[in-house]
DNA sequence: AGATGATTGCTAAGATATTAGCAATGTAGT
DNA sequence: ACTACATTGCTAATATCTTAGCAATCATCT
């Protein structure tokens, strides 16, 4: 019953396709492969990406986790707090900065991450299977070198 | 200033990186080009999304812009009534089928369309002139590879 | 010390995402 | 006609995103 695969073509007077679309499509088709998982864990999206953060990186202070994790600081704030209330995070201030803070994990995450982490991986497999490895190879590839390309977009716009 | 690129490692424990968290990144560093031009023109992306949609296909009914634009149903509500309050769609009624709905764009909407392509095109220019061509063709392809070959994540989990 | 400008994390308001669930309508079987 | 089931678009509650703006703190210069 599938529909033949038609990607879209550009509408009149628009000669390229719409890429934002397509990398949002291409990330639901990810995403949604994981997203059992974390409700099955009672973690957010959002709240998993920051645990793998600072599981990777270690504590973190709030303006690095907004770069890490493509998390915008106004959005950080309400997760953080919520997080440090569910007990996964701990928030405390620099003591030669007051303006600055310090994010780390608790064993709370450590354990829930540990427990999760085999699933996670099972995912990747499944989706390793279904795509094909070669063309997860090319997506990383792909990504990578878009990202390091691409500056993040003008945070005061200081253009070369 | 900018750091030595430093791509993510695996966090102990998991042997993927996290491919939801690159395609976010992605999409943002892309998304982040066209944003001051949503903004200048007063639509958000959403709807902007939804008028470039309709521009290609014509006349849609919702669950068809659900799957297009990658809104979810219960969002595409509320987006809906205000791009109908704002004069950029018409909802009516299907006569045959009183459950179902058919949303067209307007005058108006066709009109910043028209305006807005210029400026999307370029865009689109100096994102090509930054990245070059080929990264963005491969981009495309590996794209619509993933999402040709991956199944929208189970509606009711019908697995093969 | 005092003024100035930059940085950091935060709040506020509106729009959207996510999850769960539902009313209305349509379809098929009895 | 009637029941059982599926479909469509919607509401409700909570979390997050986006844009704008701000208070506290720090760094620098006078």
């Amino acid at each position: 019953m599938a529909l033949p695969a038609r990607r879209a073509r550009a509408a009149p007077g628009f000669k390229h396709r719409n890429l934002p679309l397509l990398l949002l499509q291409a990330r639901e088709r990810v995403i949604g492969r994981f997203r059992p998982l974390l409700n099955a864990n009672g973690i957010t999206e959002q709240q998993w990406r920051i645990v793998r953060a600072l599981l990777e990186t270690g504590p973190l202070e709030p303006r690095e986790i907004v770069a890490v994790c493509g998390i915008s600081s106004p959005s950080l704030a309400g997760v953080l707090a919520r997080m440090e209330e569910l007990g996964f995070v701990t928030r405390e201030r620099l003591h030669h900065d007051q303006r600055r803070l310090r994010v780390s994990l608790t064993a709370k995450s450590r354990a829930l991450a540990a427990r999760m982490a085999p699933q996670v991986e099972t995912a990747y497999a499944e989706l390793e299977a279904q795509v094909g490895a070669p063309l997860l190879q090319r997506l990383y590839a792909v990504l990578d070198e878009l990202v390091e390309t691409l500056e993040p977009a003008s945070e005061d716009e200081a253009g070369a």
